[in-house]
DNA sequence: GCCTGTGAAGCTATTCACAGCT
DNA sequence: AGCTGTGAATAGCTTCACAGGC
């Protein structure tokens, strides 16, 4: 089993080496990498570790083949499908976020109640109505979904997902999912993060307990 | 120093007991609040130590109690005014979403350099052009804000608030922020969430090395 | 000198296990 | 019987420190 916070820093160090890619840089330090990552180079060198990929001790890493390493790590050998659920205002911003970002993650289809959504098109993807869910995601066999719909119905509409195939869900609706056992959720709970900068911005490092 | 994910549970915590509160519920045992959470039993209550809030054996946490205690404790004496920038269809999504969510945490004002954005509101709050941010930022004693500029602007972005007061910022931009110590950031990096999602969805728990 | 690779140490966070209570 | 509160144990993650190389 391997490690959440490693993928999500293997992620970030690709993204980091985009700019050096283009500009021809042709090597980097672990240190360069750290900033590029918001990490320490310690950190780095323990992840490259994890990949198999190693650097030289006098010029560093070789950016062109750690871009490649990272994309053999990380995708897919074909590029996978991506459902989003829920249009509203952050499922659209969502889609447009991610319209055209990816070579190997693409939205290729949205799904709503809303007949008002039903057969428009958001960022590049057509938006159908839920009920052909199923079928759909079948058809383009897709395992990752995104799940933007209202809190209430998270739970519901992710049992259907996972019911069609999905083995992957990234949820902004703000409650937790309980699924079975080989479906990974990563949640981005947006309040929950407002929150903490709240708290942490005004600097009670060293709080007074509140009542008991 | 309290640590980052207990405020995060501690938020999510105090999400969970609201519907109980709006049902009338009025006790909850630790095994069903990690449940609303997403979280343990046994974490619940070792959460619970560092509010000093206690619950009774035989009918578990009193749920309006807890909710003053979470709320004496998240939340500020005083209400936090929140400050957006960049108002792109992602910061628009966000607004909207925050949107009368809060009692505690209001966003009182965007900002964007696009003159087609500046003066109109969106959720409630007025978009104003980015030069005025310093002064804006100082009259209201803003210290809470959410970036979600391009990832080219959002270091320099970052380093005027700071400037202006901002001691804590939601990051949406996809690049780390290097700022002194004492400012808080939370990161929320889309794009490597989803590439985590999809690269466990394909359940490649135990991945071969990729080249040397 | 400054880099990488690496085992070990250190630290933080989570889980366990059980005493005490009702 | 089933709960909370709690110290101890475990697991997981990050950092250190240094050998080896250019």
């Amino acid at each position: 089993m391997i490690s959440q916070r490693v993928i999500g820093r293997l992620s970030q160090y690709r993204r980091g080496i985009q700019d050096l890619l283009a500009e021809g840089q042709t090597h980097v330090f672990s240190h360069q990498l750290a900033d590029l990552a918001g990490a320490t180079a310690a950190q780095v060198r323990q992840d490259m570790r994890v990949t198999g990929f190693s650097g030289s001790t006098t010029k560093g890493y070789d950016v062109k083949r750690l871009a490649d390493c990272l994309a053999r790590f990380l995708d897919a050998p074909a590029p996978q499908p991506v459902a989003l659920v829920g249009v509203g205002n952050l499922g659209r911003a969502i889609m447009t976020f991610f319209a055209h970002r990816h070579r190997n993650l693409r939205i290729v289809a949205a799904f709503d109640v809303d007949p008002r959504k039903v057969d428009r098109t958001f960022g590049g993807a057509t938006c159908y109505d839920i009920s052909r869910a199923e079928d759909i995601l079948q058809r383009l066999h897709i395992r990752v979904a995104i799940l933007a719909v209202p809190a209430p119905e998270a739970q519901a509409v992710a049992e259907r997902l996972v019911q069609a195939g999905v083995t992957g869900i990234l949820n902004f609706a703000p409650v937790p999912l309980h699924l079975g056992d080989g479906i990974f959720i990563e949640p981005i709970d947006m309040t929950a993060s407002l929150e903490k900068v709240a708290f942490f911005a005004r600097g009670q490092w060293a709080r007074v307990s509140a009542e008991a």
